[in-house]
DNA sequence: ATCAATGCAAATAATTTGCAAAAAG
DNA sequence: CTTTTTGCAAATTATTTGCATTGAT
C-alpha cells in the first residue's frame, strides 16, 4: 500500500473511532499500525505477532476484538477458505472488488480484478432481484503454469 | 433432484464406496439416502437430523466421518459462509459450477448458473497461469425488490 | 471522576479423534 | 475370522466472553 493511501486509511480509521464514540488505546493503535504495514493477507494470530512488535502489552482478546471494527471499517476484509481459522485482507480499501486464486498444492494466494466481471455480476445479481452488497470470488485451481515459471514450490508453505 | 438423477447419483456413490473398498453400512446408506432426498442446503448437524429417520442408530460422527466421502465423491459440495459452522449443498453433482446469492437480511440463498461467467473465470485464470479446479462465487445482497414481491420476511428465519 | 478498553482465564461450539465393541465381507 | 466402521465421550482449536483492573477523556 503506497504511502499516501496509507496515511489517508489511517486517518479514516481514526475519524472512524472518534465517530462511534471509541478511544485510541496504544492497543488499538499497534493492531492498526501493524495492519497498514503490510501488503500480505494474515490471521488473527498472525496479527497479534505483528501487533505486538508495535506494542508488546497486545493481547488476543484484544486483537479479536479490533478485528471487527477494521472490517466495519472497510480497512480490512474477512475471508474464510473453508480452513479453520479466518483470513484478513489488508487490501481491500483499496480494491473492494478484487478476487481470489487459490492454488491446491502450494496455498498460493493471487489476487485480481476484472471490470467485466462486476459487470456481469451486477446484470445477474439485479435479473434475480437483488441489490448487491458485496461479492467474493474464490478460484481454486493448480499453478502447474506457475511451477514452470519456478514461483510454485509446491507444498504447502 | 429428478428421480431419474437421484438413482444415478445413488449408484455413482456405491460404486465410489466400492472401489475404495469401503463397507456399505445401514449408517451410510441413511446418510446418502437423506442427501438424496432434498434439495436443499444443509448443516452436519441438519443431516444427522435427517439421516436419523432414515436409521435412528446414526451417530453425529459418522456424519462427520461421511461427509468427506460425500464431497470428494462430488455428490455435495462444502461452503464456507463465513458462519462458524459449514453449509452443504447436494445440487452440486448436477450443477459443479452453480453460484450464490445470499440475502443479508434474512439469509434466503439462490442458486444461479451463468455461461458467461464460467467462462470469463476460465479466461481469467488461465491468464493468471493457473488450471481452475473449482470456482465460488457468493453474492451477498439485500433482497428489497424480492420483498416487494413477498418473498422476503425480512427477518433471519 | 467516568466509562470504555484491557488482559486473563474460563467458556463456547463445531469438528475431530482414540478406543473398545459391533458389523461387513 | 479379519478388517473396517461405529458410537461414545473426551480432545481439539479458533473465537468469544465475564470480570476485575487499567487507562483515555
Amino acid at each position: 500500500m503506497p504511502q499516501v493511501e496509507r496515511q489517508a486509511a489511517r486517518e479514516r480509521f481514526l475519524q472512524f473511532l472518534e465517530q462511534k464514540n471509541l478511544r485510541l488505546t496504544s492497543q488499538r493503535k499497534a493492531i492498526v499500525d501493524a495492519v497498514f504495514a503490510t501488503d500480505r493477507h494474515f490471521t488473527a494470530e498472525q496479527l497479534l505477532e505483528m501487533a505486538r512488535k508495535h506494542d508488546p502489552t497486545v493481547s488476543r482478546a484484544t486483537v479479536y476484538r479490533t478485528l471487527p471494527l477494521l472490517t466495519e471499517n472497510g480497512l480490512v476484509h474477512e475471508m474464510d477458505f473453508g480452513k479453520d481459522y479466518k483470513v484478513y485482507d489488508p487490501n481491500y480499501a483499496e480494491h473492494p472488488n478484487h478476487n481470489h486464486i487459490i492454488c491446491g498444492d502450494c496455498d498460493k494466494i493471487v489476487e485480481f480484478e476484472s471490470d467485466k466481471l462486476d459487470q456481469l455480476e451486477n446484470e445477474i445479481t439485479h435479473r434475480l432481484g437483488f441489490a448487491i452488497k458485496s461479492q467474493q470470488l474464490r478460484i481454486t485451481g493448480s499453478c502447474d503454469e506457475l511451477k514452470k515459471l519456478g514461483a510454485c514450490r509446491n507444498k504447502h508453505s
